[in-house]
DNA sequence: TTGTAGGCGTTATCAC
DNA sequence: GTGATAACGCCTACAA
């Protein structure tokens, strides 16, 4: 190369990284005996050699190319994870958990949010099925079903987290939905409400809140004297949340409660609460779906049932850590419990202690 | 390979990708024109040959190796984010608007996050660089300029998002931290408060809440008649927090607030506040560093300083896509307003008015 | 306009 | 044990 096709005479020189070659070169090896030692380390050289070409790689700072290994080994050590919304605590901490278990297995975490934008999911699938991700974690709205086939046609293992696509052969991991519903309900019974409502986003098939509206109904249709009523409720239209609450709240005094799907539901029945000038614990009982750090402030403290998000981002790496490692298994479907974390919003009788 | 070596007979058949052979073997060309159509399609190919390759394409699903591409021309199409804590709502969004902008530009990113252990830093810079991203952005405690300044010898453009690294020669993006105390602060003076008190987590270091108390300091030094403490607040010791408050709260009554370093804090201070029996607004004012979504749920709405946090991941990323794009310029400092979102924590007469 | 050949950095298969 | 050498999938002179 001519120097004048040199980007900056005096600028800094071609910072090129140290290849294996150079590597060699510099201990007086072949390529060949550098990834040997690289590789199994174990299957011993020379000592004498190892010892050369262990120190020619510190003295040249040499790091292995991930690209080049990528093309010839055919694995990139890439995990591709898709998320709905990385605005969503519950995405967030899918991402955590997920993120961790990777890196301790060797892999790098891609991320590709779709902000809630549903037609983007077959974008981010094939974007990272571009990138030779090995391997897929879906927190999803769902809409795509072919870009996941496709993915697991060509042989990359997928987990779904939360949002459950029946009709794909994949591992799924999620919060047992059924099971905290009954969960909550039944404190909420326990503590002497028998109106209860259910306020959910828009099921629109989703399958979280499927089967969160589902278990709630069909705790409703197994205990008798308890009244119980769905509704969904979206941030353009806050007057049909007042009414749904007006109906409860005023009735019978301390005996409604309502069980809202999702932190941002809590936030938004809070917000209604307070305009209908109705007190938690006191006037109205409520428990939230999603633990967050505000919910110990939201007035007398808002019950909540957390999710075991850690364990379950965790999870999710872990089974496609498994597959990717060769396990052959079929579908599995790993249902973490929840937890009750009661506070003032869920006991009528305390609810003035502040 | 002998067949017994062979995941299973009868499961799915090795499903490896199309490559750029395939689409020239079945288009009846060369590889090279088939790469020519791919880069340069303007650059004229007979229009008959120029559709066989594209049918074959199409037929075949063939999609560039991303890896394959990069090992040949040094550019991975990666961009490396590191996080101090995707669980800050902070982080979040400077990730929402950076992933964007990349993806836009037809990067991917690649997402590190180091969970507040500020001694990964250096591993994840390590790795990023490992995969030969191209460019790096960070959100981080700032422990280790050793790795970042390799990274940038290794030519690779880095932008700082919120935590600035004064000894390094990036791009720098940020709150202008000064300009939001001074409002804050000064809106605070208007509705009567003369007692401040800014609570911080520990500065140790952290260029954005040295900033911020030091930002205080001097605006208190410049106003006669106003009277300003910091306190530099840990999880682990609320007991300091209460003592300090008390000393504010009754003192003289209505003229004592609390400006928060952040949303932890903004937080902690709501707590403290509600164990001393103290009410926003009406007892002590509070302004806190970030908006978040249950700002104006906390007592009678908490009033924030919003950060622009889209801008801020867009500006980050577009700083450093122009660098990629060859732009040479010395290292910019962008810096935008925070906004003041007036609620009730700061109205000490419209406190009551729930 | 199109094809041939060489190489990017690595690993795997041979010989030696 | 170690060293050539041929891929991996792609791009780019250069030749035709």
């Amino acid at each position: 190369m001519p120097a004048s096709d040199r980007p900056r005479p005096g600028a800094a020189p071609p910072p090129t990284r140290a290849t294996i070659s150079d590597v060699a070169l510099k201990a007086g090896v072949s390529k060949a005996t550098v990834s040997r030692f690289l590789n199994r380390r174990e299957e011993l050289l020379t000592p004498e050699i190892a010892v050369r070409v262990e120190r020619a790689i510190n003295a040249l700072g040499y790091i292995p190319s991930p690209m080049a290994q990528a093309l010839k080994r055919g694995r990139s050590r890439l995990i591709g994870l898709v998320v709905a919304d990385v605005t969503n605590p519950y995405s967030v901490a899918v991402l955590r958990g997920a993120e961790r278990a990777c890196q301790d297995a060797g892999y790098l975490l891609v991320l590709f949010n779709l902000g809630n934008e549903a037609e983007r999911e077959r974008e981010a699938i094939e974007s990272l099925m571009a990138y030779q991700v090995e391997g897929l974690i879906l927190n999803t709205l769902g809409a795509d079903h072919g870009a996941i086939a496709q993915a697991m046609r060509h042989g990359k293992p997928v987990v779904l987290v939360d949002r459950r696509h029946p009709e794909l052969q994949t591992d799924f991991v999620s919060l047992d939905n059924t099971g905290a519903v009954r969960l909550a309900a039944g404190h909420l019974i326990e503590a002497g409400f028998r109106d209860l409502l259910f306020v959910s986003e828009p099921l629109v098939g989703v399958s979280s809140r499927l089967e969160r509206e589902a278990a709630f109904r069909a705790f409703v249709a197994d205990h008798r004297g308890v009244a119980g009523r769905t509704f969904e409720s979206t941030a353009d239209a806050p007057d049909a949340l007042d009414d749904a609450l007006r109906r409860c709240g005023r009735s019978r005094k301390s005996r409604s409660a309502v069980l809202a799907g999702n932190a941002v539901i809590s936030l938004r029945v809070a917000a209604a609460a307070a305009r209908l000038g109705l007190r938690f614990g006191a006037d109205l009982g409520l428990i939230g779906f999603d633990e967050t750090e505000w919910a110990p402030l939201l007035g007398p403290g808002l019950t909540t049932i957390a999710q075991p998000t850690d364990d379950l981002g965790r999870l999710a790496a872990t089974c496609l850590i498994e597959r990717l490692n060769g396990l052959h298994l079929p579908p599995r479907q790993i249902l973490l419990p929840g937890r009750l974390m009661l506070r003032g919003s869920s006991r009528p009788d305390a609810s003035q202690v502040t």
